[in-house]
Formats: structure tokens, C-alpha cells, sequence
RNA sequence: GCGGGCGUAGCUCAGAUGGUAGAGCGCCAGGUUGUGGUCUUGGAUGCCGUGGGUUCGAGUCCCAUCGCUCGCCCCA
């Protein structure tokens, strides 16, 4: 195969048992949503570079190296999405809906990161997501943890998925924290990782899930934020807690989850399992009261999630089965327009009808079975003169003759 | 950017010490011109990832390169 068959690197074909493990997911979270009230916005795949470079600072690691900037042929620079939350802001403020709060979106649809691939991880992947704008009250942080679980919950995964959630506090309980660990990872930093002793200048924050083992030993007598918390900041954690027992979720705290970016505050939390290899987060969100302001909108509280459709669909136990299907069989080439009568009927009547384009009657039943059809519908001249076809199930084997006009009843 | 593993038929893979490429599955056709699954007979298929080197001779050894994969880094 030349190289230039190959797909990128990094991207790749959904055919088959893919394509519907995918279409599962996306469907199924897009149900489950609706019940909550979301709903679905289509943003553009690809935004001016400012929208996500203004987010995400304008010199991170994550921006210089990890997206997918190009010059259009008038001279802008635009950038192919490399998550959700960034356009449905833009979309919020663009079209002037910071004045009709609150929000409830959901989306789907493809992102773009330029990263090395390993399991679970690609250079185009898919991803699904919600953001309710508006509410700064924990009931909404809430409502979109419960209605993450309620779709996990939904594609049959809950028991292979742990939700884990933490508070960052707000900016002053965070400001208290970063300093004290600072103080606690320097006071060790001879026994230190090479790479967390880059993290200790860059984001000391990141040390927390480092995956040294020996980073892992300090990290675990480390401080936890809950000492730094200003009392709001702990009302509202306690809130959420206790909101997350009402709505039935079942959840584990973990201190450890960090955010790298300032206007995250609050809520964090992370579906996570070990089922996907070094890429354990299955859905990932928090509260993000400060991202709309930083696109120039005005203040808007806002919590969401983001879901990773590969490693759902890699999560669900079994693939969707194909639907089934009903494959006409004329006879012979004479019976072939009483056929393609009977084909349109069932099709009409809303059943998933197919017919072979060539064979005699042996390919075609042979084809009928192979593409898994559940029954076949047979017309020789004997049935057609009597107004009838043989309708055969093909799981039990027995043949009936059935009128022609009764065939959609028949098979419905 | 860094490290491990792997590239042989459509798919999964076998090919000791170098001797001119195989199996299973799948596919096509016959046994069966109005009946699928099971069975049976026959058939097609390969730049052995690519380029170079060593050798009388390379799928096999050496070098380079590309790709896939798992992990590190990063993770919005």
C-alpha cells in the first residue's frame, strides 16, 4: 500500500462494528441529555486561532505544540477545534445569548489535537459534551455530574467506571493551596522525578498525578486543599456532596484531580477505569465560571463535561447488533419486477427490505444468509400467477406462502 | 520530542542453523437450473513495508528509512 492510501496518522476509518459502537454512544447520550433538558448545538469544527489560544494562554505547551493552526488562503489563522467548551462559549456570545440564561447544550462532533497516538488517543477524535451557562448554585454542578452518570449508566459501562470528584475552591482557596504545596514539594525536591522537578516551576499542580513511583510516595503525605478552603468554598463543596447522595450517584473523592487553567474553580470531577491502558479518563468536567469573561463576554457561571466516544465505545461490552433485515429472492431473472414490487412494499411500511443484483436464486439465498437477514422473501412464477410469495424464516427454516399485498403485515 | 514491541495473502498468523513462500478463516466456482446455514471438490491471491548492503543465493543477516502499536512527556 503507498503512503498516500494511508489514512494520517493518527486518524481513522469507522466501518462496521465501529461506526455503530460510535453512532451507540453518541445516540445514546444524546437521549439521555434531551431528558435533561439539553439541547444540541452544531458549533464549527474550526474557529479562529484566538478563540482557543485566548483560553488556553497564549505560550502553553498545549497551544504552541498540540493544535492543528493553519493560514487560511486570506491570511487568518484558524484552528481546528481541540475541544467543545471553547466554541459554545463563542457561540454564547456571539449570538447574544449571555442574555437568555440559563443555557443547556450538548454536543458531538470531531476535535483535533496534534499528539502522539496510543490506545485510546488520536489526532482526530470524537467527543460529546454538555454545558449548562448560567447557574453559579452547586444543584447545577449536580444535575450535570447526574445526567454524565445517567448516560454511562445508560451504554451498560457504570460498573466498569469509578466517578471520582474533588474541589478546586475559588481563586482564594487555590492561591492558599498551590502556595502550601509550592512550600511542601520544594522542602522534598531532592526526592523528586526529573519530570516533576520540571512541574515543580511550571505547574505544581501536575506533580499530583505524576505517575513515578517515587513521586507517587511523597505525593500521597502531601497537603490536601480541604485545609485551604475558604468557608464558601467548602459550603459549596459540601453542597454538592450532599446534592450528588440525593441524585442518586454513586462517587469516590479524590484530591488529587488538578486543573491546569485558571478559570476553572470549584467542581472537578473525572470518570475514570482501568480498561483503556494509560488513558484512564473516560469523561472529564468541572465549573468554569471564569472561561466566558475571558473571551470578552460578560461574567457567566458555567459547568460542564467531556466525553471521549473511542473510549466509550471501546468500554461497551458488545458491539450494537446490525438490524435485521428481510432479503427478496426472486427466482429467476422473469420474477425480478414482481420482486422489486415486493421490495418497495416492505420498504414503505418502514422494514429494512434488500435484494442481491445478480445470482440465481442460490447466491442469493446464500447472500441473504450471509448478510444475517432474518427472513426471505421468495417469488417464482408458480407464486407469483397465485398471488403469493414464500416467505421463509431464516433462523427456524419453515416456509409459508403469503399473499402479496399481506407481505408488510406479515413481516413487520 | 523520548523509549519498548511489531510489519509475510483480504483477515489472523507460521516460516531452526540463509536454498527461491505456507496454514486457517474469508473470497470465487462446481457438487445442487425453486431454497441459505452443514458437508464436499476445485480455484485465485503476495514488489515477505521501502531503499541499500553482505552473499553464488536474503522473508531470514547488517544499515537506513517509513508505517503500525504500547508506554513516557503533555492532557484544554
Amino acid at each position: 500500500m503507498t503512503n498516500e492510501l494511508q489514512p494520517v496518522r493518527g486518524t481513522r476509518d469507522l466501518i462496521g462494528e465501529d461506526q455503530r459502537r460510535h453512532h451507540h454512544v453518541v445516540e445514546t447520550a444524546r437521549r439521555v441529555a434531551a431528558g435533561y433538558g439539553f439541547d444540541e448545538w452544531t458549533t464549527p469544527i474550526f474557529e479562529t486561532t484566538a478563540v482557543f489560544a485566548r483560553t488556553l494562554g497564549e505560550t502553553s505547551d498545549v497551544v504552541t505544540k498540540e493544535m492543528y493552526t493553519f493560514q487560511d488562503r486570506g491570511g487568518d489563522s484558524v484552528t481546528l477545534r481541540p475541544e467543545g467548551t471553547a466554541g459554545v462559549c463563542r457561540a454564547l456570545v456571539s449570538n447574544g445569548l449571555t442574555q437568555s440564561l440559563p443555557q443547556k447544550v450538548f454536543y458531538a462532533g470531531p476535535m483535533f489535537r496534534y499528539e502522539r497516538p496510543q490506545k485510546g488517543r488520536y489526532r482526530q477524535f470524537h467527543q460529546i459534551g454538555i454545558e449548562l451557562i448560567g447557574p453559579s448554585e452547586p444543584l447545577a454542578d449536580a444535575e450535570v455530574i447526574a445526567c454524565g452518570w445517567h448516560i454511562i449508566d445508560a451504554l451498560g459501562i457504570a460498573a466498569s467506571t469509578v466517578l471520582e470528584v474533588n474541589t478546586l475552591g475559588d481563586r482564594e482557596s487555590r492561591q492558599a493551596y498551590r502556595d502550601a504545596l509550592i512550600g511542601y514539594f520544594t522542602a522534598r525536591k531532592d526526592r523528586l522525578s526529573e519530570d516533576s522537578l520540571m512541574r515543580l516551576d511550571r505547574n505544581p499542580l501536575r506533580i499530583l498525578d505524576s505517575k513515578d513511583a517515587g513521586d507517587r510516595a511523597i505525593v500521597a503525605e502531601a497537603p490536601t486543599i480541604a485545609a485551604y478552603l475558604t468557608p464558601e468554598a467548602a459550603a459549596f463543596y459540601d453542597t454538592l456532596r450532599r446534592h450528588l447522595d440525593r441524585f442518586g450517584v454513586p462517587f469516590r473523592e479524590n484530591p488529587r484531580i488538578v486543573r491546569g487553567l485558571d478559570y476553572y474553580g470549584h467542581t472537578a470531577f473525572e470518570f475514570v477505569t482501568d480498561a483503556l491502558g494509560a488513558q484512564g479518563t473516560v469523561m472529564g468536567g468541572g465549573r468554569y465560571d471564569g472561561l466566558v469573561a475571558e473571551m470578552g463576554g460578560p461574567h457567566t457561571p458555567a459547568v460542564g463535561w467531556a466525553a471521549g466516544i473511542e473510549r466509550l465505545a471501546m468500554l461497551l461490552h458488545e458491539a450494537p447488533s446490525v438490524p435485521g433485515t428481510v432479503a427478496v429472492v426472486p427466482v429467476n431473472e422473469q420474477a425480478e419486477p414482481a420482486a422489486i414490487d415486493a421490495l418497495q412494499q416492505l420498504r414503505r411500511a418502514g422494514i429494512r427490505a434488500e435484494m442481491a443484483y445478480r445470482g440465481n436464486m442460490r447466491r442469493r439465498m446464500e447472500r441473504a444468509n450471509r448478510i444475517g437477514a432474518r427472513a426471505a422473501v421468495i417469488l417464482g412464477p408458480d407464486d407469483i400467477a397465485q398471488g403469493v410469495a414464500q416467505v421463509k424464516d431464516l433462523v427456524s427454516g419453515t416456509q409459508e406462502p403469503v399473499s402479496l399485498d399481506a407481505l408488510a403485515d406479515r413481516l413487520k
